[in-house]
DNA sequence: TATGAATGAGAGTTCATTCAT
DNA sequence: TATGAATGAACTCTCATTCAT
């Protein structure tokens, strides 16, 4: 009986950190339940408790990740009092909460070819676009983005753009500073916003 | 001597091709070997007459891609007489080459984990980046895109943005006319490029 | 916990089994894994869980088989009470013990070319010369092997002298009785180690 | 045409020649075919034109080597006037020709389980053994050997003994001189096929 | 809930051999 | 005679998943 005693490992946690640390080192591909579980200190079995299959928990890996950056830029964009503002404060949440979780995102990226249908996929980002493209829309709707803008589809591209910069920052070339990035992101997004067409 | 005979299969490129179908189906994870040779209609063993490894086939495929994209890319820079007719020449021209690859595109895009060393595989990207970059600091001389822009950063940028716009435009909303994606892109890249920042 | 349940088979040993016999009948070279896991009941895989390759079952069928021919041949030696009893003794057991091993030693003598490299193999038989260097010794310190002896050159020799009477005593030449191959063993190491130089 | 040209190339000598290097430096199952072709500088097919099996090649050249060490023995043999110079110039013989198929000995030593029947193989020796139980009884006929020695039991053991003491000086100890070990064994056999029994 | 020995389908790869030239 | 691209059967080994405990 396990009453007011040490507190139950989390094992689901323990198994998504040791899933985020393998993805991270082996890629997709190489990553295997049995070292998953080896570094999670689980046996097997268990694995199968908590995930449905070996795709279940990549899956939730993303899922946690884009919740984590999701809520962060959400924060932002409340207390951001202009489009500049948004930008740089948003970009700078989603710097960081990524940042983390750099080296599988080129993995989480595009679901790895271990979902059957990409769009099941794409479902995952959604919350994200929708955030970004509500974004657009208040700042048009004060001016302060040029209204040919059309929201969905920039803040698709905006969102690649963010990941590339992410991965290319931390994992292809460290040399140059994050904060170099984000300003070259930030004017980038702010010209392709405000500029008119010419 | 191999003269008027049947004009000899080219079985490297029947493995090429086959390659290129499985992995647009099925994801770089689920493709094998067996399925490939059988869409090329040869025997297994003729894959490895070939190509050294399963990667091998799929680092073939990129390197194709990258080098016909390059080519109608750099013919488009040559005929355009502004930096707006090289965007707008340059994004049809990489729209076309890269349309056929879309499928295989997010798994191309990556590496798919496939290659131990990150970098290795970005090398393949590299001559893509410099033609931008080089097309950037062209077009900055002469004023036409501001001076502040860091080409290679606002290269690799692009390359994400405009990477994107093709896999979200034939991939996952092929309802949006190609048209609207690639004025999009272009207006986003012209803005971005030539505005001052706040 | 395993209480009084079915007598839980020991998949190792069958595998081991399963291997000396598919090595005797097939070389080398001819026996599979495949066959090896047919003849012991199990599944493909569990080969895997109890050897990492197909060498590792050889290498512990020789340990196996040098660990028994050992302790028999100290037991032995252990009850003589002169060298040529020692000899007598030993080589019984050595004929008793390696006889079970009759088909495979052929394979096991030189590590079938599966070790990289060479020696790898050869420290696995150290134990062996060691023991009959040591006896050679013990006998000359009494008097009653030549002193002119090198016991480790002579112990070698020796060994390669039994496993060639044993290979030839029960593979090749079935037809003449262990008992004079014994003999014949044994008059030619006595004379060998006893005798004067010419 | 090729009359009274350059000699033509004796392919089969130079496919022997490169099976003999690949098999010493991989051992059996690590020789292919074609690394074999790719020394000796001929096409893959070549090698079907002269030998008709990858077992073939192995084949040709244990019976190469053991008639030249025949022939060398037998020459020895003539020239000597007692067993004991028998023995030293036998020897002698011995450790010069097959010290130069040292490497491959070990292989060619039971068949590698390339041959289906071990008493196939085991045929190739007989010659060998033929001539060395011949020479075991013409010494015997004239008192130098022990009457009570069975000449082709010994022969056989001769015959290892020897085999062991090649592969030991050439392959597993090089360290030694090979003067030492042909004198030990000299003594060695001597003392076996003169000494009386205990 | 937790375990981990056992599974077996199937993966990538090798290579002896053939045969049209 | 000589070639070498093509073959395909067979190999070793992996690993996601199951299930009796």
């Amino acid at each position: 009986m396990r009453t007011r005693q040490a507190p139950a490992r989390d094992r689901r946690a323990d198994i998504l950190t040791a899933a985020r640390k393998v993805l991270a080192e082996k890629g997709l591909e190489a990553t295997t339940v049995a070292e998953i579980v080896a570094r999670a200190g689980v046996a097997h079995g268990t694995f199968y408790v908590y995930f449905s299959s070996k795709f279940a928990v990549v899956y939730a890996l993303a899922e946690q990740m884009l919740e984590r950056v999701l809520q962060a830029v959400q924060l932002a964009a409340i207390q951001a009092t202009s489009f500049s503002e948004t930008l740089e404060l948003g970009l700078l949440a989603t710097f960081q909460k990524m940042g983390e979780y750099a080296e599988v995102y080129a993995i989480l990226n595009n679901g790895g070819g271990l979902v059957e249908d990409p769009a099941e996929w794409e479902r995952l980002f959604e919350p994200y676009y929708d955030l970004i493209t509500g974004l657009i829309r208040r700042w048009q709707a004060v001016g302060q983005i040029d209204t040919a803008v059309h929201p969905d589809i920039a803040a698709r591209l905006i969102t690649s753009l963010v990941e590339r910069a992410v991965e290319d920052c931390y994992l292809y070339r460290p040399g140059t500073p994050p904060d170099t990035y984000m300003r070259e992101v930030s004017r980038f997004i702010y010209g392709a916003l405000t500029a008119k067409a010419p």
